[in-house]
DNA sequence: GCCCGTCATGCATGCGTATTCATGTTTGCG
DNA sequence: CGCAAACATGAATACGCATGCATGACGGGC
């Protein structure tokens, strides 16, 4: 046995199996021509000293490293671990690694970006917070391709994949109103992101046009997390005691479920019957039976797949696609937390 | 403003700013002796040319990456992903990065592990899943360090840290006696991971100090994730009609409270009043107000400082730690999902 | 049977940085 | 004021692999 440390290299490979360096380099890589005889008696050797090719000595010359950074604000929400979830699995099967930073939700993802720059990636999906444009061009320039998740930046030449935000949040007004509501609370997330703020726009949008007055919406900030919005809403409506609305909009479904939460088990409100809620994301936390919450549905995997697609991380000659912005449309999610039939007359506010 | 993929290099910044690469190299270094003002005069160089080190180049004479792997599985379960966060901040605190892997819940590990033997991590956390002794002789030869969190590998002599989870399991059947509790069922997690398996020991050891009869206690495979335990917990009260225990345990939170919600709202059964339920782990998510899920705290934050500690990345040269399995006491957390005082006689079985 | 094309293989070099060794320079102390 | 020691700096080399180029072997077509 080896002592501790040591690592055999394609020279030894190379002189074992008696042949030089570049053969056991061509044995490794695929698809340089190398007869099978030879390739077969490398790879024998290689077996015998445990040798595994270095990927950072190659990439030293390929200039590709097949990682790919992923930035990732938020744990707390189920949806950013679906999403590490699938470009992990995805990126996997095409043999490349991801290297994983969370950053505190709000903060700035420069320093991260700077870390990862350090190690050459070969792309970087940043699903968290804000971005300089700065930092942007910097991977730019430097050939680094970045893609935004679910979130875009104004004014910045990163591309982006997100679902029609604005789109959904009308579509969960359009839900509201049908049921019946006349008076609506939203618990927003991060008021410098533009996630929550287009869900907002879009919820508002169309409940104006639907002439509701503006008096007859509040807006609650939930901080992005079920602490956070189980929290405003006992604040809001419990301590401060304003009146209940008819429906709730959580901007997402964690915090949906953590104003739903509040609602039944600490003031006794129920739901859908006294207050309908709905939410956004469609995370499978929300379809247990203790919620079957009411949701627009983010098209995660078809957006990973964009995503990966905007990178093409295969075809690195390929110039960066400077941007982009596609929004993937949602899709209505009707669940329990929305009273289905057109409910009886609601109380009247205040 | 430069090309698109150009990058430059440490001499680049040694011409601009008058000196050789070594400097560049020292003043980049922070430990190599150099005049500040020299210093200073290259880190201007370097900004003016967005001169970023490159690790790569760097790891290749250094032979340290400052890269840890981290190999997790079922991301399904909450309590994997905090554990990823905790490694995750820890390590970018010391200038670290993580490459995550995500193996299939059940798969070997092995692949993964041959995966990042290529990127010449320094270490390796793994949190899934089984692992081949080869695969472990394989790391250490090469000075890898292993540690296992949350589990251990009989036979196999790489370090581990996780719960006491055979004294946690007594410690919930403590609970359920104390209740009064005299029948019982369990879900279980993957049938070849020590983890569920000492904590089903612990329990049922327990149990039959005190006289329980085997025919008393039933166990239910729960897959490890909430649908499973749902599902199966369904399967076997309703069409099974199995008749209801006093209590019933979940090998971890995540299961408890899928049982939780299937004998809630598909089967209206009372948790507490007709059946008590306890946990393991103590997830955030099981803390909540439908749950208040009583468990067996796991010392996260011991249990990650303890793994670091094992791997002493900060001194390579010290031999590698092999065999450590120190269990850490997990403490019993009461809640709402055992009645806290003795309940009434409880109805016969069958 | 000869010539040229194809392919397997080896040699040599480059990738970007850290580090050793040698040299020149400054500092400290008697 | 002088000498040694500490220090700042540069030149050169190594790290492990990929690849362009050269060479030699082999085969096919006429």
């Amino acid at each position: 046995m080896a002592r501790q440390g040591s690592r055999s290299t394609s020279f030894d490979v190379a002189a074992l199996a008696g042949v030089s360096q570049a053969s056991v380099s061509r044995a490794f890589s695929g698809s340089a021509s190398i007869t099978e005889e030879t390739r077969q008696r490398i790879l024998e050797a290689a077996r015998k000293l445990n040798y595994v090719p270095n990927s950072i000595a190659s990439s030293l010359t390929t200039k590709r490293t097949n990682i790919v950074a992923l930035i990732l604000g938020n744990l707390g929400n189920p949806f950013y671990v679906h999403v590490l979830h699938r470009f992990s699995q995805k990126l996997q099967a095409q043999g490349r690694q991801v290297l994983t930073f969370t950053v505190d939700p709000g903060a700035e993802s420069d320093e991260a970006i700077l870390h990862l720059l350090k190690y050459q990636v070969d792309g970087v999906i940043l699903a968290a917070a804000q971005l300089s444009t700065r930092m942007t061009s910097i991977c730019h320039d430097r050939g680094i391709p970045i893609v935004l998740f679910n979130r875009y930046i104004p004014g910045s030449d990163a591309s982006g994949v997100r679902c029609d935000n604005a789109a959904g949040g009308r579509l969960i007004a359009e839900a509201f109103l049908r049921a019946g509501a006349r008076s609506f609370a939203m618990i927003t997330g991060d008021p410098k992101g533009t996630t929550s703020q287009d869900r907002v726009r879009g919820f508002v949008e169309r409940l104006l046009e639907e002439g509701i007055r503006r008096s007859d919406l509040i807006a609650i900030p939930g901080l992005s997390s079920y602490e956070g919005a189980a929290e405003a809403t006992y604040e809001t409506f419990a301590e401060r005691k304003l009146p209940l609305p008819d429906a709730l909009f959580g901007i997402n479904d964690i915090m949906a479920m953590g104003a739903i939460d509040t609602l039944r088990y600490r003031m006794g409100v129920r739901v859908p019957e006294d207050l309908m809620v709905a939410g956004f994301d469609d995370i499978p936390e929300g379809r247990r039976l203790p919620y079957q919450l009411t949701t627009v549905q983010q098209p995660i995997e078809a957006m990973v797949d964009e995503a990966l697609d905007i990178l093409h991380l295969d075809d690195p000659s390929r110039p960066i696609e400077r941007g982009i912005d596609r929004p993937i449309a949602g899709q209505l999610i009707m669940r329990a937390t929305i009273a289905q039939p057109p409910p009886r007359p609601r109380r009247a506010r205040r």
